[in-house]
DNA sequence: TGTACATCAGTGAACGCGCGTTCACTGATGTAC
DNA sequence: TGTACATCAGTGAACGCGCGTTCACTGATGTAC
């Protein structure tokens, strides 16, 4: 039954997204090793040749899912890099599109809570997964290594993690697509 | 074995106010009715002579964690009700303080991608949270009826939902530290 | 290049454990007369 | 006010179930000669 290198290597990765996609839509601790597995097509005992523990999966899905999600918030940028395109990424990340998909959206809004809680190397991942994020926004706004630009983008993706966790919250569509318009007009003035 | 009316109430009361704090502190799903039972100092099978399932306890201590909060942020405001104590309530939320006791904490940063996944009763009770939160903080800035009061209140609550929950991810107390101050006082001038 | 052997990805059963929930039981409280 | 009985808060064992993790096994892949 040993496969190649490469299709190991693409098994895992397959484990790694599936994951982050779980994690994301249904949360850290009810997700168990059995439902990613099987996601992939594969049964779960398997799972340990290629990850220590659990702990070690999460932190991995964290990672990768934040990867999606600035792959996904580039490409509304459409790749322009100036300020101009500012609101084009701050409106996708609070779009109700986003907020109705978070087995593809961000993890710090679609597991925040639970990471907090995560161990050591997950939550090493996570202030990553802050940073590289707040390098997206600081990047729309100017040098993404000056001082202000990275103060501003901080506040800013603090905003827009927050209303989208909330906004997920408000179960009337009319009021939670209002406060997704609401905090993006006033991240973009803030600036 | 029976006890008291008054002895009933107050056990429930306790049983709640247990939930909340290890709700918060520990998350939902890792937290057993064995362990918030065991906290008041009963045993676990007299917990469904008080509630139906613990389903309910999370929307009940989704609702008893959000009225804490708000008393400790009245009080941290001093009583005063203008717009000179928005400095006093934003302070407070977004302390180091507050980010490191989350078992007496917002709620909404505590387990809010918890709670998005709650049941409709649980949803109900964290859009009730954040609708009560969001008027504490339109008050102090004015009549927290007018549109434009509360506009500025959803975006507040976002900054410090979002702030909260990334300040509680990152390791470094400086970084974080220095994350709390920033959304801090972006906020304050926001409005 | 061909052969012999070591490696290891994946299977499926099993491990101990804790979960939410149920239940028979106890005995103090509340109620009806 | 006092007595007899119904109620029910709390106990502790048990229910079925799913969890993360381990393990003996299979057989294709990788490696050494």
């Amino acid at each position: 039954m040993r496969k190649s290198r490469s299709e190991t290597a693409e098994t895992r990765r397959r484990i790694v997204e599936a994951a982050a996609e779980a994690f994301r839509a249904n949360g850290i601790h009810a997700t168990g090793l059995a439902d990613v597995m099987a996601a992939v097509g594969l049964s779960h005992g398997g799972f340990y040749r290629h990850f220590d523990s659990k702990d070690q999966l999460v932190a991995e899905a964290c990672e990768a899912g934040t990867a999606s999600v600035l792959d996904a918030l580039a490409a509304a940028a459409g790749g322009c890099e100036g300020e101009e395109c500012l609101r084009a990424v701050v409106d996708a990340y609070l779009s109700p599109a986003h907020r109705d998909a978070p087995a593809v959206g961000c993890p710090l809004a679609g597991m925040g809570s639970e990471l907090v809680r995560g161990d050591e190397n997950t939550r090493a991942a996570a202030a990553r997964s802050v940073d590289t994020l707040v390098t997206l926004l600081a990047e729309r706004v100017g040098n993404p290594e000056e001082e202000a630009n990275r103060s501003w983008a901080i506040f800013a993706l603090s905003a827009m993690v927050g209303a989208l966790t909330l906004a997920r919250l408000i179960a009337d569509p009319v009021a939670s697509a209002a406060l997704l318009d609401e905090v993006r007009q006033r991240i973009v003035v803030a600036r």
